[in-house]
DNA sequence: CCTTTCTATGAATACGTATGCAATGCGTGC
DNA sequence: GCACGCATTGCATACGTATTCATAGAAAGG
């Protein structure tokens, strides 16, 4: 045999036409069951696959899906937000369950993203992972929206346009952490991550975080927050300046646990000690939580349920289905040692 | 505008014939320069953008790369060996920088990964990541060999086949870790993750440990290494194991910085001080390396390099060039503290 | 000035599949 | 016995590009 099998090698085999084969092959109801199954036969005996480049051209529709990551580069390793690795996990195994390929491609964020892949019909629609400057960043996602092109992000919701995102209860979660601090007897916060452009979920954290100690009948004091792009040093720079500033504090929200961890290690620096004179909560609970000392309580989104819904809801967008344009995972809160226990009171 | 610009627009549009397009939108020395530009220039015009699946069709070839990953599937979100995922981002930049795309697709062990991907024409080659049974897999890669699928692969070379392989010198690794180990007065070794059939790169660790043993004129207890799989738990139950055979020892090297988190975690558990009562060493240098408490000596691999080499050699590969079967990466020693210092002699 | 060589282009075709449309055959109802 | 409907199948074509082959014109050489 000489190079790949066509379905035209199994036609003549089959005595039929190709076009039959390639009905029977998709399981066309225009075929009867008894040439199907001689066909699908023969295609085994053959070790026929289909040709995945003629049959995108002729059907225009890839079932491959594109993910786009995000991310500034930066120097080490660690080039890549975890959290959104252990998605990666659920996003693929969901494309497989569904039958669609999936390209991956780390992008910066001033690049040509919105065109690639959907343009020149590799992917059928593209799932956007990772936090931008909004204001380039939304003027893009209006080119998509322009376009035509299927896509959802991980997120929050945008403001301009009306876009499919997944995200977790930020805000919730903002709260479930400060009422956590609050009932161990903390009344004084700083927080490490307040919103820049480039994390409005940051943002929403802060807020829940806010209505919190409101409810409690305590005050936000605005010097103890502090803006903080998403790196342990930015966390470890920003916990520095609100101990430079002198201001009474016992507990610390980080937005996110590389900033946690950052922050921890500038408290042990000062010679704070985690968690009896201060505490710290973090969010996310990616793998790194379990492993700061002391074990970080955080906020654990659930990277499994949120990489799957993102697929289901881009394949639904492909099929020209209505799709909501918020889908919202729930918060929980993940009790380590990183705030003490209640005998702080 | 109706649709997407094809070649044939370019082409009514330019005067001139589609082939000529094509061929000048590919730069062929075949076009006049003047030609050429006002091509072009009509192409940026159009945001023209080249049909992959056609242009793969008929070209037969792809430029893109399928990356598969295998995994047993584990129930928690660390469903993917962290070493690997700092991989990902090296061998996304390489892709783009040679300007391959990235399928990546997680793959059981039992699945047909062989044939996926290069029987469809969606990939020009594969790169293989993971350990597998060895039974399987090299019958396996044995297939691919055989049906002229180029691919790479991370790890050991294998038995049976020339096939070929990045990966670092594991057994240059273990002999530094434990030099290093020797050098700070350690006497008696425990090894966790001796060799199985899924990881011979273990082994090779294994057999370098032995090496730098044996050359310190100390003598090697076949009965303190026990077999591990690659996750914290095999490591935890691995040492307990260990201790439970009442065995002296005063250093543990672990096959990897999971197997390593583990086995402080079990030393712990039995009241063993690291790295005062027992020096821990690891293997990798993982991010979750320096949040081990006490932080884990380890040996680096070289992510970034290992992941632009693959994407390298399977591009030589696909381009029909010779090359080398083995290419080997250097490792480092990262001294952390949980190996003590030398005040312990 | 005629032949030859080169350069730039166009015409035509192939890549392998999916699908609209036509055609065939067979059963059914009147 | 005839018209009609249904179930299968084949024919022909389109998807958009890359490339071989042929061609026209220009340059070169004698």
């Amino acid at each position: 045999m000489k190079g790949k099998a066509t379905s035209f090698d199994i036609a003549y085999r089959a005595g039929v036409s190709q076009s039959t084969v390639s009905r029977a092959l998709r399981n066309s109801p225009l075929v009867s069951e008894e040439t199907r199954s001689k066909i699908q036969q023969i295609a085994k005996e053959l070790n026929y696959t289909v040709d995945k480049n003629a049959s995108s051209l002729r059907s225009q529709t890839s079932t491959t899906l594109a993910l786009l990551l995000f991310e500034d580069p930066t120097s080490d390793d660690s080039l890549v937000n975890p959290f959104f690795l252990s998605m990666l996990g659920s996003i693929t195994r969901e494309c497989g369950l569904l039958g669609y390929d999936l390209l991956v491609s780390f992008q910066e964020l001033n690049a040509d993203w919105h065109s690639v892949f959907k343009d020149s019909n590799k992917a059928d629609g593209l799932i956007l992972l990772g936090y931008g400057d909004y204001k380039d960043y939304e003027s893009k996602l209006e080119q998509l929206v322009e376009h035509g092109t299927p896509f959802v992000r991980w997120g929050a919701e945008t403001q301009s346009i009306k876009t499919t995102s997944i995200g977790c209860d930020n805000f919730h979660g903002g709260e479930q952490v400060t009422e956590h601090l609050i009932g161990l007897g903390r009344k004084n916060f700083a927080f490490v991550g307040t919103a820049n452009d480039r994390a409005p979920e940051f943002m929403e954290r802060y807020q829940g975080h806010c209505k919190a100690v409101s409810d409690a009948g305590l005050s936000v004091v605005e010097s103890l927050q502090v803006n903080a792009m998403n790196t342990e040093e930015a966390g470890y720079n920003a916990t520095m300046s609100i101990l430079d500033s002198g201001q009474l504090f016992d507990a610390i929200v980080c937005a996110s646990d590389v900033l946690a961890s950052g922050t921890i290690k500038a408290l042990k620096a000062n010679g704070k000690k985690v968690p009896e004179q201060v505490s710290v909560v973090g969010f996310d609970d990616i793998l790194l939580a379990r492993y700061t000392n002391p074990p970080l309580t955080t906020c654990r989104q659930d990277a499994g349920t949120a990489g799957k819904l993102l697929v289901d809801k881009l394949v639904e967008l492909i099929k020209g289905e209505e799709v909501s344009h918020k889908s919202v995972i729930q918060t929980d809160l993940i009790i380590r040692e990183s705030c003490g226990n209640s005998s702080l009171k």
